[in-house]
DNA sequence: CAACCTATATAGTTTGTCTATACTTCGGGT
DNA sequence: ACCCGAAGTATAGACAAACTATATAGGTTG
């Protein structure tokens, strides 16, 4: 059928929506990279690397700079010494925490002045947006 | 209520998710601003700047690699002939649609493959998604 | 144990952004 | 009619984040 497009297409429409008005404070490929680390814990920069679509050595200089702000921190492997496991801080924890709450509260703001029948139909299909990011 | 909150969370994870496998061939920036051309027609180089939150010197740049490329044209203001209008042209058009199709595919596959339940759902809840990208 | 493979780091380049400033053109006040 | 400040765009130079190519250190295997 071709409802499942239109959603798409309003789905898409809204990401790029979403990103025009980002902020700006740490790099989409950072706050990511933190995300990532915070569902899977310590990974290989390499793996991280991969995770992220970006090339190994620019995963290099992102984690450097996150060690630099104390975000995240370089662990080694016991049993590999060529492995650098990068690690989430408390305080990249915390970060994370605040980031993620300030992204979702700009949707949230603009979902309480929808009308309650539009936000009836949202919180109807939450399950929904619940599947799709996890797929 | 709570429940916009969830929304928000929800939606705001969604686009993590999405930027995550983002394609790069050109900037955020320049898709969005071929985006904003194709829905409001020729604007001025500033305010096309303003529009996608950078500056206008960073517009000038961006415009002249859209130009070479082809994707835009710059024309004059016949009533002020300090302005710059930048237009999208023909190829511009068929590379936004092309692109805009991809990126909705993405997520057209995924809804293809949910319950019926929860398409059903998120069809309900187009017009509140609309609503929420225009706000 | 020598050769090759793997994991990370470094060097140099490109792209996209910024601020500061220059150059044209417009419009208003005298 | 003219000048001067404002407005629109372009240029210059700096910085950040990505890339490719390559170097270095450590593991694996025939």
């Amino acid at each position: 059928m071709d409802s499942s497009q239109a959603v798409g297409e309003a789905l898409y429409s809204l990401v790029i929506a979403a990103i025009r008005g980002r902020a700006r404070e740490i790099s989409l490929t950072s706050a990511s990279a933190l995300s990532t680390l915070s569902r899977t814990g310590p990974l290989r920069l390499t793996d991280l690397a991969t995770a992220e679509g970006i090339a190994q050595p620019s995963m290099t200089t992102l984690v450097t700079g996150l060690e630099r702000n104390g975000l995240v921190e370089r662990r080694q492997d016991p049993n590999d010494r060529r492995v650098v496991l990068v690690a989430l801080t408390d305080v990249g924890h915390d970060y994370l925490r605040r980031r993620r709450k300030t992204g979702a509260d700009r949707f949230t703001a603009l979902i309480d002045q929808l009308s309650e029948e539009d936000q009836a139909a949202l919180v109807a299909a939450l399950p929904a947006l619940h599947h799709l990011e996890e797929s």
